[in-house]
RNA sequence: GGCCUCGUGGCGGAGUGGUUACGCAGCGGACUGCAAAUCCGUGCACCCCGGUUCGAUUCCGGGCGAGGCCUCCA
């Protein structure tokens, strides 16, 4: 299988082959914990647990090396604790906790490594001595800068020219840093803030140098994969590829991947604009979470997604779809399949998703239609083996069309069914369809076979 | 202003230099007591103007429109 990845560095789509096939190196920034991440926090976790997987599958499961940070140390952080009086940390604990809590309900697989930022100060620390002795970055009082102007390479991610910068630069007042474009590697310690000491003076890493100092520890000089979302490209993935590329003198990335935004009403969804959605909403709202997942999945991740509840009914329709077929051939006898050639094709060109979904589509198709035993177990098999794959199809069908029904509601569900069923049995069709109303009314849609009456909820 | 991305049917959304995925919704048929589910069939599209070409939705140029980054941001 070759997969190809778009890499931003080229913004060409090109094959992606590891620099070592037993030891495949992925990093993606992860979640500032100091609240519930939202739905466009939950896209690149979605998006790169399913390369992840995809990779997993190519290079063998113990081969692959994810490492998603968890920042832990920052300006919001401490603004929150202090707004609630607590100690850093019993913020940072709870919302990493959360946020795992969420992405698992969302099928993202945990990572090899979670690193926090607290636990390598150690190496930002060294990675900005190293930064000092190579003259691109400066001491003044209120911390330490990276020297912009001293790495000829930058912006060659984002593609800007210096002069570009210094157009756009806003000035800041009280800063002395030599350069607008200069950005914080260390922020001097501060009364009231957490501070480490540092040959270069007490005080914290800027946000910038924990994941090169985290990548660097964590998985090498080198990774294969680097991701984020797209408005990370510039600055924090220029500065990342500054801070690693002037200390080791190696590529810090040989793919860069980004994700596309996740826009309500065409607008970038963030905290700052205020029109955000958070994961815990949706699934209080009863949303199942691979629905949601199943939502971020069906454009491209390239592309911007507009979210919306419609978009969420109509991934549940999809899925429905397919637990359906699930239901029909759950009778089947067990087989061994794997993921068809074609949905794993679909995945590893650029992760085409909506590509893959149309094999899925074809595999619930081929389940409906199969008649023999071994058709049908076939077919199922195939399409549990994608639906792992997609991070889908987890559920046991049954459960999936029950999960609003508890267990009471269930069985009041069950006596009305099995009371229609009476009444079909008598042919008393007016009674039949009066119950078949008052399930209606409960949410219930019932569906008669020649063997039975079976239900779920509606869509 | 600079840099970057995008513009496909009622909706979501792939893809392709010529035969027009897939899902949702619609319509017709089969099935059903009637439905639902399912299957089969079917209607509806490639922003505008030039250029290249035998032929462009697909390539090139321009225009219009939308979005992202340039400040914390997934």
């Amino acid at each position: 299988m070759e997969i190809a990845l778009t890499n931003t560095l080229t913004r060409r789509k090109e094959p992606f082959v590891p620099a070592d096939p037993k030891r495949v190196t992925m990093y993606v920034c992860g979640s500032t914990v100091y609240n519930h991440p939202h739905i466009g926090n939950a896209r690149p976790a979605v998006v790169f647990d399913l390369l992840f997987r995809l990779l997993r599958r190519g290079y063998g499961e113990g081969s692959v090396l994810y490492a998603s940070n968890y920042t832990d140390i920052d300006d919001k952080i401490i603004k929150a604790a202090a707004a609630e009086g607590v100690a850093i940390d019993v913020i940072t604990n709870k919302f990493a906790r959360i946020y795992r809590e969420d992405m698992s309900a969302l099928g993202v697989l945990t990572p090899t490594s979670e690193p926090r930022a607290t636990q390598h100060v150690g190496d930002m620390i060294a990675l900005i001595s190293k930064l000092i002795d190579e003259n691109v970055a400066y001491v003044v009082p209120s911390g330490v800068y990276f020297s912009v102007a001293a790495d000829a390479d930058y912006g060659k991610l984002s593609r800007r020219a210096q002069e570009d910068m210094q157009a756009g630069a806003r000035v800041e007042g009280e800063d002395d840093k030599r350069h607008p474009s200069d950005f914080a590697l260390w922020k001097a310690s501060r009364p009231g803030e957490p501070s480490w000491e540092a040959p270069f003076g007490a005080g914290r890493p800027g946000w910038h140098i924990e994941c090169s100092a985290m990548i660097a520890a964590q998985l090498g000089d080198t990774i294969d994969i680097h991701g984020g979302g797209l408005d990370l490209i510039f600055p924090h993935h220029e500065n990342e590829i500054a801070q690693s590329e002037c200390a080791n003198h190696a590529p810090l990335a040989r793919f860069w991947l980004h994700n596309g935004m996740l826009t309500m009403d065409r607008e970038k969804m963030s905290k700052s604009i205020g029109n955000i959605v958070t994961v815990r909403e949706l699934l209080d709202a009863g949303w199942q979470g691979e629905a949601i997942r199943w939502a971020l999945l069906s454009g491209h991740y390239r592309a911007p997604l507009d979210w919306s509840d419609d978009l969420l009914r109509q991934a549940q329709a999809s899925l429905d779809r397919l637990y359906g077929a699930l239901l029909r051939v759950k009778d089947a006898p067990a087989a061994e399949a794997a993921a068809p050639a074609a949905f794993v094709e679909a995945l590893a060109d650029d992760l085409n998703t909506p590509a893959a979904i149309a094999e899925l589509s074809a595999l619930a198709t081929a389940a409906n239609v199969a008649k023999k035993p071994a058709e049908q177990a076939k077919a199922k098999a195939e399409l549990l083996a994608a639906g792992a794959l997609f991070g889908v199809l987890q559920d046991d069908p049954e459960h999936w069309f029950r999960a609003s029904f508890g267990a009471e509601a269930a069985a009041e569900v069950d006596a009305l069914v099995a009371e229609r069923v009476a009444a079909r049995v008598a042919k008393d069709w007016v009674e039949a369809d009066r119950l078949r109303d008052v399930l209606a009314g409960k949410g219930v849609e019932v569906m008669d076979g020649p063997s039975g009456s079976t239900w779920r909820r509606r869509g």
